[in-house]
DNA sequence: GATGGTATGTTGTTATAACCACATTTGATA
DNA sequence: TATCAAATGTGGTTATAACAACATACCATC
């Protein structure tokens, strides 16, 4: 196991090569490959096992009953998944995993979050530490995105947006991080409306816009 | 300190009364009272304490530059708010946090994980397991309601989460927890047109509904 | 079983966003 | 600077959901 990469993942960042062998050691890792579109979990599997992508790609899919397919995300290497599902009991997936192309993962048995809490090696709390890092970025992310796509019209989400953005950046006028297709699919509406309604906000004195730049006008 | 009281909070849950003792005194517990309608957090704020609601209850509210305003949720005794601020390293909150009553508010220390790592008493592993639980849990309730709400028709949003619902209780029939409007609100639909759209559903036979009870016809 | 209140369903109207097709702008590169 | 491709904006049409007002069903309890 190649610990010079591991060593630069979120997960294990503050670790040192030979916590890292150790923990690699207790949480019984498993390398594992597979080939372009196989399955690596199934919507409705539990798992004890948190997943690293070493090398490749895999996405993250829903398909339902009605045989609609979608796919929610892709994630390539360094990057961890299924570890909601592993530190909790008995939460099946609620969506496929599926190898984008032919990758290479790593299984990490974690199980319930007890097995951590009974060791005492000094990885121990570095893992976790690190764990709770990587669920509050995606608590911020989630409940961020969660709130600027619930209010029903496209001005609205925007606003609520440009405002999280604003209060970030401490200041009324700010860079995105996104282009228009970006953000239309971040807000969840469609494109040319989301430039027809950026275009009427400017006319309507609320905003100003030029590419990417924004300015909150307060009347 | 009630530490009977404690006890029974996500957070102290798996804790003897002398480890919240010890706790308590590492974090720097302090309590507070606010009238109702102070502020507790101002958006924009950094925190590097996170806030257990002893006593009343707290609203996360949402005011933005052009004085529109959204009350986001509602806590009460018991629970933990936040958390993922004061675990992550400047980042300013998006909201307000305003005392909805006369409330009591406990705030905890715990300012960037480094703090929790370099501890070595026998509650910091347990009170982070504890709080790895918790963001587990938002984490998934928060990715759920994300990937219901991204479709923009009611009825691929209907579907998508009577296809989790379903895979959840491993069957294609079950009761769901809400009523119509709650499930309306969970959808960021209006409870009429989700009606209509439930009736539209049964007729094309896709579904049987009756009140909460569903099931999932596949043709 | 009658009564009242709440939840749910229905209908029609209106506002809004999706959608489509195309025009314009922008930015990179020859 | 000319050329091209990609990003962004615009106008018109259509589908869909919000909204409002009301009808019916359901449930508790008298």
């Amino acid at each position: 196991m190649n610990s010079e990469f591991l060593m630069n993942t979120s997960l294990f960042r503050n670790m040192n090569e030979a916590e890292i062998k150790d923990a690699l050691d207790s949480l019984k890792a498993t390398e594992k490959s597979y080939k372009k579109g196989e399955y690596i979990f199934y919507a409705g599997d539990t798992t004890d096992s948190m997943a690293l992508v070493l090398d490749g790609n895999v996405t993250i899919e829903n398909n339902d009953a009605w045989g609609n397919h979608t796919v929610l995300n892709s994630m390539g290497k360094g990057h961890l998944f299924a570890e909601t599902y592993a530190l909790l009991d008995d939460e099946p997936l609620l969506v496929d995993v599926v190898a984008q192309d032919n990758c290479s993962i790593l299984f990490l048995r974690i199980g319930s979050i007890k097995i951590l809490q009974n060791r005492n090696e000094s990885w121990t709390k570095k893992l976790m530490s690190s764990l709770l890092v990587i669920l509050s970025h995606r608590s911020l992310a989630l409940s961020g995105r969660s709130f600027h796509t619930a209010p029903k019209t496209i001005r609205s989400r925007v606003m609520s947006y440009l405002n999280a953005v604003s209060i970030k950046k401490h200041s009324n006028e700010f860079d995105i991080p996104f282009d228009r297709q970006q953000l239309a699919d971040y807000l969840g509406v469609e494109r040319s409306a989301l430039s027809k309604e950026l275009g009427k906000m400017r006319d309507d004195g609320i905003i100003s816009v030029k590419k990417n730049h924004f300015k909150i006008l307060v009347n």
